[in-house]
DNA sequence: GTGTGTGCAAAAGGTTTGCAAGAAA
DNA sequence: TTTCTTGCAAACCTTTTGCACACAC
């Protein structure tokens, strides 16, 4: 197993025990030069495919939402048949092709400031979250 | 059973039969006042409240999605969990309120035009959707 | 050694499917 | 009578849970 401090201390300074398990997930969703959009399923595939020994379902699981609640990953909505994660933790909004399912990264400054005209009273704004859904031009489906 | 000649038309035009289930459901979806946001969950249940006979959960189902295919329902995505319609077929945005787990209409005049400066060669963009997650002032959840 | 993490299998939700029976055209 | 629709139960998929064993500290 290599050891890779930097993962190693990024679990433990979050209090997440470094196992073998966790520091494996680290390098297949961090050892990247590009955002990596996933689902929990592709995630474990890729596990699979390129890291020796299986991981538990079940871990996979755990562990996701353990980066997730320590900001590691952020959580993206397209729509309720599949939950992807997002490598890319910064405020930034998602194109989704609806021909291809593919999901991709949309900078905040590649739209305006989104102002909000409509307050509720007692209420605070916790995120706007932006989806540009597209598809080609030669397409005509929903 | 109430004749309600208004949904026999709509459904009839649609190339959908105007069955009684159908017809039930159409009574509950838009025989009101305010825009209606709803999972399958809460229809079925409404449906079993307000409406002599119970209708199948397939049906429901079957139906919803046969609704949202011909323009009559939309389809709003908060979160993987939960799969929500909307009886508002208008170009809009939604606030989710974190605590209540209520959704609420955000009209498209109550934010500044979405100018998307980014784009994608061959693709046409579909549709954009915010969605603006709130949570009361003085909690502090995620 | 103590406490946390893992892995398995089972359970739990929500949604879809196959098919026989029923209703609309 | 032909075609579409319904209802039920089973199948499915994704996610969660419980618990024994293993590992990190």
């Amino acid at each position: 197993m290599i050891k890779n401090t930097e993962f190693i201390d990024k679990l433990r300074i979050s209090g997440l025990r470094p196992t073998k398990q966790r520091l494996k997930i680290c390098e297949v969703l961090f050892k990247r030069d590009k955002t990596f959009h996933f689902t929990i399923n592709d995630l474990a595939k890729s596990i699979s495919e390129n890291v020796s020994g299986k991981i538990s379902l079940a871990t996979v699981y755990n562990t996701v939402h353990a980066f997730k609640q320590k900001g590691y990953l952020k959580e993206i909505t397209i729509n309720s048949d599949k939950n992807y994660f997002d490598t890319n933790t910064s405020a930034h909004h998602h194109f989704y092709d609806e021909n291809t399912n593919e999901l991709i990264d949309c900078d905040e400054k590649d739209i305006d400031t989104i102002n909000v005209k409509k307050t509720l009273p007692g209420k605070k704004i916790k995120s706007v979250e932006v989806l540009i859904k597209i598809a080609s031009d030669n397409h005509n489906q929903n």
